[in-house]
DNA sequence: TTGTAAGCGTTATCAG
DNA sequence: CTGATAACGCTTACAA
């Protein structure tokens, strides 16, 4: 636990030599100052200086080089790349009160699927010039209401989130904006503006569905107490309802540490006095948790316990006998997510401000 | 794969009802307007006529309250809430070169590690008041360097990256930008600022001193080619031969992809000529990948086949047999990263600049 | 402890 | 197509 165990005797021994790389193996494209580094940043009256024209001119250019003469815009490329100029987003937001910066906020930083989307859209808004950062809130109103807080400071150039604002002061903070806002993850009625996401409520009724078709007549149901956990809840509900099967436990988490979390909710249904057949964990790193401590408890999975995942992980379709899950495709959303932010930001006028992902089951050995 | 697949049937049922709260939980902290919300933004100057004092005094009194009187701090608190004034950060950045913002920069979002370490440091420095932003590098050079020209704009308060800058300019424009730099997950001999690390060479050591003391006497190697994986590769490679194993042979890999990636390196040893008995990966994924790959094919694991992880993943621990892996606590890693920044962010004078973090061994089923 | 004046670097506006 | 001018909202420096 101490740093300082080895500190004399090893290590210079074990001390990583990481590779300092003199030459980028791309094309050398760090700016350089005349004779190496200036601390001091160059302005875009001093580019304007070197390229005898005025400031405005420079920033013309730059912003938008056909309004330029190409003699002129030479120049300017030439002085740029002499001071090593870039551009001051501080005094061009204070100004115009626009930024480049596209902030996303996950709930769950931790999540794959989170990540794989936002990985995504990363990639197309980066490509289209955006600087794309990445904020949490950690399910929790309080973070949330900071993180939007910090909106209304930074008024970046759009906003998205991995779910929907479920507070109405937030929305209305957010409205109040006017920027781009892309919502996900569920498929509410009202929007606050862009939304590229999927019916959890849908979800649970496939959930149902697939148990049903499998014979299964007494089930439980394994999931986070609110948010989009209660959508699944109340979807799973109705249609267990409708095909007559019964949801005869309810195990309901605040929050999902990992895996060893999973394993604590099954051992909850099975100390009860219930006894079903079948569960659904409106999420695959509980149903990972079950799946495991199921098999432990050499509890044969499917044939003593049926298992329903959410989220199609990586891994649910790598672990024996396979995880059924219910998902999204995430990668597309975050991609879908990205090319209409882009679409808005660069001033189209859009026709479709929501999209609708379909659900994918991936059925496995574990039903 | 349409969004309108059932629209018109079935979207009524099947949409989310997300509930719309109208009071947060939590004590009501989002500002309002005098009626409601104004999309004009409160500035420090209209804060300063409510409260009948010049605007400099409210910027003090919000940065440094104990430099104004009792009286007049009231006023300009009363002030704010009822403007819902928020500090404009551009501003604010533009004429004093600061901002409250600190960047980090993950080479890879998917990882479980990086994404907990990253939690970690955000906890604590977003209790101090700063804005935790995370960019991505996808552990690519090209990536990195524009990240880093994106920080020679921004001028955060200061930067962290999962990872060690390797490309000599790109190390000094971050020296230029004279703002903390944390670098971590390594342990070169010269940070550019700050570490909070761990010897990647090391790892490779230990591992081969577990399957030396294991008794195995022919082993295997598969790791990413660049970075953190040669440095892993050649601890082990030096500790193999110092303890008389046969390193006999080395997949080495560009980019993981997911737990196939694991699959496919594992065909790769089995399908070449020679026969290991152990593979050590220098990454939990690829582990795990081997591991299920192994068990699919009859292999049994640690029997025929030993196998060593590095990362400490979460699911390392709960699957069958238990994935024997080296990894440093990533969540400590993370804290205490963002204490040293907050250390050097509000002044103090910082004796230690790196801290080494011991490697932990979980030593489980697979070897 | 408080206030005045100036300016950070950019862009909107309007004139040429 | 180009330029002069002013202003974005804040903080530094200095004065009272």
């Amino acid at each position: 636990m101490n740093t300082q165990h080895d500190a004399e005797t090893e290590s210079l021994v074990y001390d990583d030599v990481v590779r300092i790389m003199d030459q980028p193996s791309l094309s050398a494209t760090v700016h350089e100052g005349n004779s190496g580094f200036t601390n001091q940043r160059a302005s875009l009256a001093d580019v304007a200086r070197l390229a005898e024209v005025s400031p405005i001119t420079v920033s013309r250019a730059l912003r938008n080089p056909a309004r330029v003469r190409p003699d002129k815009r030479k120049r300017i490329q030439l002085a740029v790349e002499q001071t090593g100029y870039s551009i001051n987003p501080y005094a061009s937001a204070l100004k115009s009160g626009r930024s480049n910066i596209v902030l996303a906020f996950a709930s769950n930083t931790m999540s794959e699927q989170f990540s794989l989307a936002l990985k995504a859209c990363a990639e197309v808004l980066e490509k289209a010039g955006f600087l794309f950062l990445v904020g949490q809130t950690s399910y929790s109103y309080e973070r949330e209401t900071a993180a939007i807080r910090s909106l209304h400071a930074m008024k970046p150039a759009a906003v998205m989130f991995t779910g929907v604002i479920e507070l109405q002061a937030n929305r209305e903070v957010l409205r109040s904006l006017e920027i781009p806002i892309m919502e996900t993850w569920a498929f509410p009625k009202d929007p606050i503006d862009m939304l590229v996401g999927f019916s959890n409520t849908e979800a649970g009724q496939l959930a149902a569905e697939l148990l049903s078709r499998k014979g299964y007549r007494e089930v439980a149901y394994i999931g986070r107490r609110s948010g989009r956990g209660a959508l699944r809840l109340k979807g799973f509900r109705t249609q267990c309802q409708l095909l007559g099967m019964d949801l005869v436990s309810e195990v309901l988490v605040d929050d999902i540490t990992g895996l060893s979390k999973g394993r604590s909710c099954l051992h909850e249904i099975l100390k009860s006095a219930v006894n079903p057949q079948a569960v659904f964990c409106a999420n695959d790193v509980l149903a990972l948790g079950c799946l495991m401590e199921a098999r432990r408890l050499g509890i044969s999975v499917p044939k003593d316990l049926g298992i329903i995942g959410f989220g199609d992980s990586d891994i649910a379709a790598e672990i024996p006998p396979g995880l059924t899950t219910i998902g999204v495709d995430s990668a597309r959303l975050g991609n879908e997510a990205g090319k209409m932010l882009i679409a808005r930001l660069s001033g189209e006028i859009i026709d479709e401000k929501t999209r609708r992902l379909d659900l994918i089951v991936s059925e496995r050995g574990s039903i």
